[in-house]
DNA sequence: CTGTTAGCGCTTTCAT
DNA sequence: ATGAAAGCGCTAACAG
């Protein structure tokens, strides 16, 4: 391995002076940087990030951790498109990112601990935001730059995160069912742990309120995020006296398991019943029917989250701060309007 | 941050001894390892990591890198899952690993330069392959432990690297179609640079040939991977004078949008068509019809994978190999028997 | 503008 | 069985 000393020595220098020419240090002439260059160019140099991280205290890393999951609800486009996001943002400043790799809880909070106590980066971003997590508590402890994607379970004002509104896409959306005349709207979400499910679902229950709606439990469904495709959810809604003829779904991937067990009950959507949902992945503009569903701009979550995590590695005490993530309606063919 | 000198003078003992404590070097007592342990808990010891990487010439990361693609085809749950297989092995290990960020082509070249040259990785796992392939070659150049997910472009013997039996897949999955008594059979895949893509296609093709059935350019089409969900593809198929009854799809994500555009056009599947595809993501047993495709065993790609990178950054003269993932038909709904 | 020196936190001979 | 000392490759005062 060819180290500073060895470029100071082809180039006649010190080792401060080569390590002044990396830096682009103002104070080094051109000429000297010119030939300084020349010798790392031909010896074939390139810095150490270890012993750079070693004296900087810092790793230019930054930890993304990923919901404890056995299997399939990481299967999620949502994940790979949020990476993108942070992706584009980490590459812009030359970080580099460590993902996590832990399955069980148990798992992840001890390779966070490692992340964290080891000084193996610089922050971190919780990908999910759960009911008492630990992971979080850990953090907020040992007071380590992290940035949550989605509302925090508590603390909420000393917590960094990114988020949509999702309170309001839920009673929006939910809106725009009971805007096309529908009045029996049920609500299908994922785990009740997540706040994410929490938030829109809140916002389900607030539209209805709103519109004098019945707000009834029997219209409430969580299902284990992908149980078997929907298939229980759906087989429980037919089961009901009098069916909902809207339903508005907690997330896209859930979206497409019960559009297809609706369709083999032989329901119809839109035309027997209408179905919104959100994240709007790419999956939802190419099934049949394509989804009429919320865009939170996965992307973007993940692009900001980036930033501000960044900026607060930088300067431990940036305030805490919340970004809320606009969201839009995309029109397309899963609402039927009952006018 | 408490360092291992802090610990060795509450303990009472040189540093050297604290390090060797850590490493639970045999030659120290029980007595005193049990003293300084105790210290470290004490006092919330915890290895820098940077600090023991420069000493120890290795990072204990690996660097996973992601085709160069601006933005849909990273939707693919593919990608998931084989950093969930990736993640199982290198968590056991206590390793980290790394993501590359990169979206175009080029940038990817560099971050992986910089994980190489700046001793960021051990290893590095390539989840793509394509044809003449920079990356590829740099590492190769490099003599840079990496391997490839996929099959090489060239230089097949010296490379490492973790793949299916793609053309034997694509073979029986068509023969599978023939076997039911299709004749006219079409091959929709993605970019013909990816490897993967040449393979499932010859094994197509082969099975063609074997069964003495016409194999016409015509019935080959590629896709720029998720372009308008398919739509050009599936409008060109129906432009046709003969249209195919068979179709094999390279790509559970492919399949899905072709899924919806024929439905579209009033072409039910099985019924008017057949379509057989490949990967087996937990998509396509919610999509309706459920799709018979080729499981290729992510997850396992990604721990193999992982598994044999890190045999290899530990001893790195290890001879390249190559792992073939068994692979196996899943038969579902949407291939219609014509006999 | 550049060189000298010390030191980041850890491991590892080499002594004892 | 343990300690002293050197050094991994780099940066950052402090001099000059």
């Amino acid at each position: 391995m060819v180290t500073i000393k060895d470029v100071a020595k082809a180039s006649g220098v010190s080792p401060s002076t080569v390590s002044r020419v990396i830096a682009d240090n103002p104070r080094i002439t051109e000429d000297t940087k010119k030939k300084v260059r020349k010798a790392m160019k031909r010896l074939g140099y390139h810095p150490n990030i270890s012993a750079r991280n070693l004296v900087a205290k810092s790793t230019k890393a930054i930890g993304v951790i990923m919901p404890s999951s056995a299997d399939k609800a990481l299967q999620n486009p949502f994940f790979p498109e949020i990476l993108r996001g942070i992706g584009s943002v980490i590459h812009d400043v030359q970080y580099s990112m460590s993902l996590s790799t832990g399955e069980t809880e148990e798992e992840i909070f001890r390779e966070v601990q490692r992340m964290v106590y080891g000084s193996y980066v610089d922050g971190v971003i919780l990908l999910y935001s759960r009911v008492n997590d630990r992971v979080t508590n850990f953090l907020r402890e040992n007071e380590f730059p992290f940035v949550i994607v989605g509302k925090p379970y508590d603390h909420e004002t000393e917590i960094t995160h990114v988020d949509n509104d999702n309170f309001r896409a839920g009673k929006e959306i939910t809106e725009h069912l009971i805007a096309q005349g529908h009045k029996r709207i049920a609500f299908i979400g994922g785990s009740r742990e997540l706040i994410v499910t929490m938030d829109r679902e809140a916002g389900y229950e607030a539209a209805l309120q709103g519109a004098g709606l019945e707000n009834c439990d029997g219209y409430k469904i969580h299902t284990e995020f992908l149980k078997s495709g929907g298939r229980e959810a759906v087989e429980y809604l037919l089961s009901l006296e009098t069916r909902p003829t809207g339903l508005v779904v907690s997330d896209d991937l859930i979206s497409l398991g019960i559009l297809a067990r609706l369709e083999e009950a032989g329901i119809h959507v839109p035309h027997d019943v209408s179905l919104v949902s959100f994240n709007n992945v790419y999956l939802s503009e190419i099934t049949r029917p394509a989804l009429t569903t919320v865009d939170i701009q996965i992307y973007e979550l993940g692009a900001q989250s980036a930033k501000v995590l960044i900026e607060k590695t930088k300067n431990r005490n940036e305030p805490a701060k919340r970004i809320i993530i606009p969201y839009h309606i995309i029109n397309r063919d899963s609402v039927n309007d009952l006018r």
